[in-house]
DNA sequence: GGTGCTATCTTGACACTGTCTAGTCAATGG
DNA sequence: CCATTGACTAGACAGTGTCAAGATAGCACC
């Protein structure tokens, strides 16, 4: 699978070894691995402890609490979807294009990793106002707020690109909800993990319709 | 504030009185007071029962489990929202105007009821499999679905009224999700509760152009 | 080289959680 | 009237997050 914990939040040496050798990054590892496994509900501070071979208060003493270690993995989490979501418009000029890779980068990380997406928008788990959780997630829109623009200039000059941006973001993330639970918009199970892609595909043909100068 | 607890699961006889009267009803009217206040992740069986004035063991008996509580309050949570979203587009002809009108009653619902709404989509505590819950799901579905085949009707015979339901439910769903809790998307909270109705409408516009048979 | 000093980590405790088991007690049916 | 069943209590168990106090290792400084 891919490596996942990549940032610490704020400080700076990482590579310095005390005791363990570089507990932050084993700690954030260990319970990336974890949510990744149970997802955000089946989550343990004293779990992760045990994963990482150190005792159960060793954790708080770098992230401070059970929200401190879980805004790092949510961060990181939001390091590989931007990541993601830049490597599948590389090289594609093509707005139309570019946004219906967006959405399928994004709800291909969803699927592959839906503990994270799961745990990145949980708020009372995550300290949403930690400074580098929200960096990532600006860096995140960022890449779909540029696509957009480029929509904008070659679909329609009058479109407001802040409010598609909160409109395409809030359908694909809703989509990712509704369907990563199976809640009751599918009961019938109709629409199956692999099924999702497409939908983004149709999902992507209304937007642009509706983002279309009108002739 | 509205009264929520309504329903129950399958056990059809509410009113016989044992030893409490009605602890089944009592116990999802403390559970729904506890989750509004405190959201799904204060929520604590325990907590639910000392309210109650009954044993901590007590719920068990009734529910099986936590989830069995929880899928009960997310049920009526379910209810309350058709409800809503019903009276909301009573006697409303213009298949614009309702869908405008569902948006709004949807998040002025997620405002009001934060914490319920956040409940209904969390599959980890609630089980989505729940026979009633399910059909509670789908009778506010069915809501929406009404209206966007009026859309169909007037706006355009070829519309895929399936894909659409799914795409305004994500959307709607999507944005209560990224703003309730405030999330990366809005970190300058540039986007206030106060201003979804708003946001809805903007929604609401792309959607339609977006359904619209092109010319 | 020895002496603080601080960051790192351990150990133990506390209050709390959900669930399981056994027991109590009321209400109903025969 | 009595037995059975449903409703609920009381206690225990394993597990949780967090706090306080102690141990230990690395470093700066004299």
């Amino acid at each position: 699978m891919t490596r996942w914990g990549i940032a610490t939040t704020s400080s700076a040496n990482p590579a310095r070894s005390y005791h363990h050798g570089d507990l932050r990054q084993a700690l954030i590892d260990s319970a990336a691995q974890l949510v990744h496994e149970k997802g955000p509900a089946g989550f343990s501070l004293r779990e992760v402890a045990r994963r990482a071979g150190v005792s159960h208060a060793a954790p708080a003493h770098h992230f401070g609490s059970t929200k401190g270690l879980l805004t790092a993995v949510a961060s990181a989490g939001f390091e590989h979807l931007t990541e993601a979501m830049r490597a599948a418009v590389v090289g594609v000029e093509d707005p139309a294009e570019r946004l219906r890779r967006l959405g399928r980068a994004y709800v291909g990380v969803s699927i592959r990793f839906p503990g994270h997406v799961a745990l990145m928008f949980r708020s009372d788990i995550v300290d949403h106002d930690d400074e580098f959780f929200a960096a990532c997630g600006l860096e995140a829109y960022a890449e779909l707020d540029q696509t957009l623009e480029m929509v904008r200039e070659a679909y329609n000059p009058d479109l407001d690109v802040q409010l598609a941006g909160k409109f395409v973001w809030a359908s694909v993330q809703g989509l990712v909800d509704l369907s990563a639970d199976f809640g009751p918009l599918d009961e019938k199970r109709e629409v199956a993990t692999h099924d999702l892609g497409a939908l983004i595909d149709g999902f992507v043909v209304l937007m642009l319709d509706g983002f279309r100068q009108r002739t």
